[in-house]
DNA sequence: GTACTCACG
DNA sequence: ACGTACGTGAGTACA
């Protein structure tokens, strides 16, 4: 309802607002005929608790509502909708009843929401015309005779809207049929109509909205007055409206710093951009805005360069082509400052514009202090530091299916804001950049992993859609035969797809034993079907079905959808999301693409090299985050494991069963200790390791004491790694990338837990993350000094994907694995393992 | 929009 | 007694 009423007000922009209410059951219409809406359910007693609270609301809004004795809000909206008609107002009705169409007019407009309130079909004169012949008054005559049933008045036997539709096409009124009903063929119809003559009569006052309804107030009462950003406050803050207090707490403060004056000068063609050719000295700050996240294809909107104070804006694009504008962009001596630079540089290359010297992205430095602050928009980011020159986009372009942009010069000032927010917010975060130590991770690692990074998603993958399709056509066969013998066995058919059905079927029809529940229900899980395998055939197929359908759904269909016209796939890798200092991968996801089972794995075939003259090649680390926690933790006995190159699990296994020979070691050993391996990675806990093992609590906990037995500095890295948090708040990567941990004060054992776990892993999963990011650069570097025409893909957290020229093999064979392991200098080795072919799928 | 499930490191 | 292994993204169902 609120949110409805923002979106309204802030799409219309009204000068006049007046909301409407029923004043209760009986009106003039009941008068008229007792069962007026008699079959209609009560109103919801939760919704009429909420009336008054609504109605304080709008005061506090400063909008008008109003409800009358022995009217309906529909009389009340007609009377103003006239009366504001005929003192040239526009008119706008927004309801979600159908039946107040017939208002529709010359400047009066109706809005019905459709579907919840996210969809508004628009009633005019010329809508009614086009789709239904007839004006918008003749929907009373229409109703007159169909009746309405959810008012529960009848209309004449055995018409309905066709029929209703037709007759008003034909004689345009009520009355005029009436006037010549004696010419109508005798019909059934006919006898009807003659015999229901008064219903329909009075089926047509009921329908009718009064436009003469004596309100006791004027059009200009309700001028809409600001509103009291105070009493709101306190009204969301006792009704607990956490959503839209923030919203409020925000705006408000909006209006207490009261905006500082922004002018800007409109580039309006080639000439006005060819007179910034004189700027030889930065700092440049430079807004590019699009419209849309996904920069590959989004449209452009306009851009803001700011220049010595001055702001210069233009939506004309093509301008940032112009020499001018050009030279400054791609000037290496120039500076400029942006506010996500990957973003800015894939949208200016698609211009053929190439961005340098950027030494400032106040997107990727506030993601460095502070990676939970991980908002890709620059108002609110700006805002959480307390900068209240620019708004965020959701303010000014709005959201979901409302988002559209404001007139011109909302727009450009929005965009001078935004550049004005980059200028004069740098100083202070550079500064908090100085005193975490993080100079040398944004200067030498995120600024110029950026660069690499767009270069990767822009040249993107090739992928080869007849690989996906040939194996779509086999995957939904063989979902149609396993839909057959679950539906076969189940004795019905259902959705395999909805947990929900699946459960009932399962643990209902079937009686096979829940193993555990969820929030809502039973889980249909992996892990819970595994252990449900032997009891029941259907279990097995419901795997089977499951794991097609996921290959099929999200990485043959989903991969199609996603392939553009040159053949490839062009990701995204968000530099910015991770609490780790990870990438992550979106539109689509390829840190993600299937490899453990081989049904799934083949799903690689499909990517493939440029040419036949290049193959596949992929490098992955061996074990990083165990090397980045022997190095970080210094422990000798770890780290003679990997200096000394053994199988790490193996000598786990060996320490922790007491063995004195590798050869004593067993796969089940072995397979325990790697998961001892990970479960440390993790922040281990007892528990935790003994669900993973299927093995007791106790049990677990005699691995863990053996392990830090033998690994005693871990157990010591791990303890004062939760006091450093609860020390400083925050725990560091090697690279000094920082995570805050406030839960690790918490009195809530879970969330102190979490906390305790996450403050183990992130200095080891991100010192990984630090470790692979140098060694992109440099690889990029070495391919770039070298000439070669290899070119760096992908990235998948421990592993880099190339495609190499076959003359190039030999020598990237060597290359890659030397400039991976030489990314830093770890007292333990790190070792790289490469293969390559000619799709990703042979490179393994 | 949330819950569930499952793909990866 | 408590009760989760760490980090991600996407498809589907369902309210």
């Amino acid at each position: 309802m609120k949110k409805m009423l923002d979106t309204l007000l802030e799409h219309h922009q009204p000068d006049n607002v007046l909301v409407a209410f029923d004043a209760g059951k009986t009106t003039f219409r009941t008068e008229m005929f007792a069962d007026y809406k008699g079959t209609r359910a009560k109103t919801p007693p939760e919704l009429l608790e909420q009336l008054p609270y609504i109605r304080e609301m709008l005061d506090h809004m400063g909008l008008k509502w109003h409800e009358q004795d022995n009217y309906e809000a529909d009389d009340i909206i007609g009377t103003l909708a006239k009366k504001a008609q005929s003192q040239d107002f526009e008119v706008i009705v927004v309801t979600g009843d159908k039946d107040l169409t017939q208002l529709a007019d010359t400047h009066i407009q109706v809005d019905v929401t459709v579907k919840g309130v996210n969809e508004i079909k628009s009633y005019t004169p010329d809508y009614f015309e086009e789709e239904l012949g007839i004006t918008p008054l003749q929907l009373i005559d229409m109703k007159a005779l169909m009746g309405d049933n959810s008012d529960n008045y009848p209309g004449v036997t055995k018409i309905g809207e066709k029929t209703a539709l037709k007759l008003v096409q034909k004689y345009g009124s009520v009355k005029e049929l009436y006037n010549h009903v004696d010419e109508m063929k005798k019909s059934k119809m006919k006898e009807n109509l003659i015999n229901e003559k008064e219903i329909a009569f009075l089926c047509y006052d009921l329908a009718t909205i009064k436009v003469d309804t004596p309100l006791d107030f004027d059009l200009a009462d309700t001028a809409l007055q600001p509103q009291n950003s105070e009493q709101l406050v306190s009204f969301y803050q006792k009704m607990n409206f956490k959503s839209f207090l923030d919203k409020e707490v925000l705006d408000s403060q909006f209006d207490q710093n009261t905006q500082e004056e922004i002018s800007y000068t409109v580039l309006n063609n080639e000439e006005d951009a060819q007179k910034l050719s004189d700027i030889v000295e930065g700092p440049v700050i430079f807004q590019l805005e699009l419209f849309g996240e996904n920069y590959h294809e989004a449209d452009f909107v306009g851009f803001c360069l700011g220049i010595n104070g001055k702001y210069f804006v233009s939506s004309n694009i093509e301008l940032l082509t112009t020499s001018a504008i050009k030279q400054i962009l791609e000037s290496s001596r120039i500076n400029k400052w942006v506010f996500d630079v990957k973003r800015t540089i894939v949208g200016l290359r698609r211009l053929g514009v190439t961005l340098r010297a950027v030494d400032f992205d106040m997107l990727l430095v506030s993601y460095l202090l502070n990676p939970d602050h991980n908002q890709n928009d620059l108002g609110e980011l700006a805002q959480s530091y307390n900068y209240f020159d620019a708004k965020s986009d959701v303010q000014v372009y709005g959201k979901g299916a409302k988002k559209s942009l404001p007139d011109e010069d909302g727009l450009f000032e929005h965009l001078s804001r935004k550049a004005r927010t980059i200028e004069s917010i740098k100083s202070d975060l550079m500064k908090q950049l100085t005193e975490h130590n993080q100079d040398q991770l944004f200067d030498e690692i995120e600024l110029p992993l950026a660069f690499v990074l767009a270069e990767m998603e822009i040249i993107g993958i090739k992928v080869q859609a007849s690989t996906l399709q040939e194996m779509s056509v086999i995957l939904s066969q063989q979902l149609q035969e396993i839909e057959t013998k679950i539906y076969e066995q189940a004795g019905e058919e259902f959705n395999i797809n909805s947990p929900k059905q699946l459960g009932q079927i399962l643990f209902e029809k079937l009686n096979l034993p829940p193993v555990k529940k969820t929030k809502t229900g039973y889980s249909t899980s992996v892990d819970v079907l595994e252990t449900l395998k032997k009891k029941s055939p259907i279990v097995s197929d419901i795997l089977d079905y499951r794991q097609i359908a996921k290959i099929q759904s999200t990485y043959v269909n989903g991969l199609l959808k996603t392939i553009h016209s040159d053949q490839r796939i062009h990701t995204r890798y968000l530099q910015t999301l991770t609490a780790t200092g990870r990438l992550s991968s979106v539109d689509p996801n390829l840190q993600n693409i299937p490899i453990r089972l081989e049904e799934g794995r083949k799903i690689r075939h499909a990517f493939v090299p440029s040419n036949e003259e290049s193959v596949i090649f992929s490098s992955d680390y061996s074990q990083v985050e165990l090397r980045v926690l022997a190095h970080m933790s210094e422990d000798e006995n770890m780290q003679e494991a990997f200096k000394s190159d053994y199988d790490i699990h193996s000598h786990t296994a060996m320490k922790i069963f007491n063995l004195s020979s590798p050869e004593e070691v067993d796969g089940n050993m072995r397979r325990q200790a790697k998961a001892v391996n990970f479960g440390i990675v993790y922040g281990i806990s007892d528990y935790g390791l003994a669900k993973n093992l299927d093995i007791s609590r106790k049990q677990a906990q005699t691995f863990i004491d053996q392990y830090f037995a033998q690994y005693p500095k871990v157990k010591q890295f791990m303890d004062d790694t939760i006091d450093q948090a609860k020390a400083d708040g925050y725990v560091e990567t090697l690279m000094h990338r920082r995570r805050y941990l406030p839960d690790i004060h918490s009195r809530n054992f879970h969330l102190r837990s979490f906390a305790e776990r996450t403050a183990m892993n992130s200095p080891i999963q991100g010192t990984a993350a630090d470790i692979i990011k140098i060694a992109m650069i440099n690889m990029q570097k070495a391919l770039q000094d070298k000439q070669l025409r290899t070119k760096m893909l992908l990235q998948v957290h421990d592993e880099l994907i190339f495609e190499v020229p076959k003359d190039e093999l030999a020598i990237i064979e060597e290359l890659v694995p030397q400039v991976m392991t030489s990314a830093i200098q770890l007292d333990v080795p790190l070792v790289v393992d490469s293969s390559y072919g000619q799709s990703w799928y042979q490179a393994k």
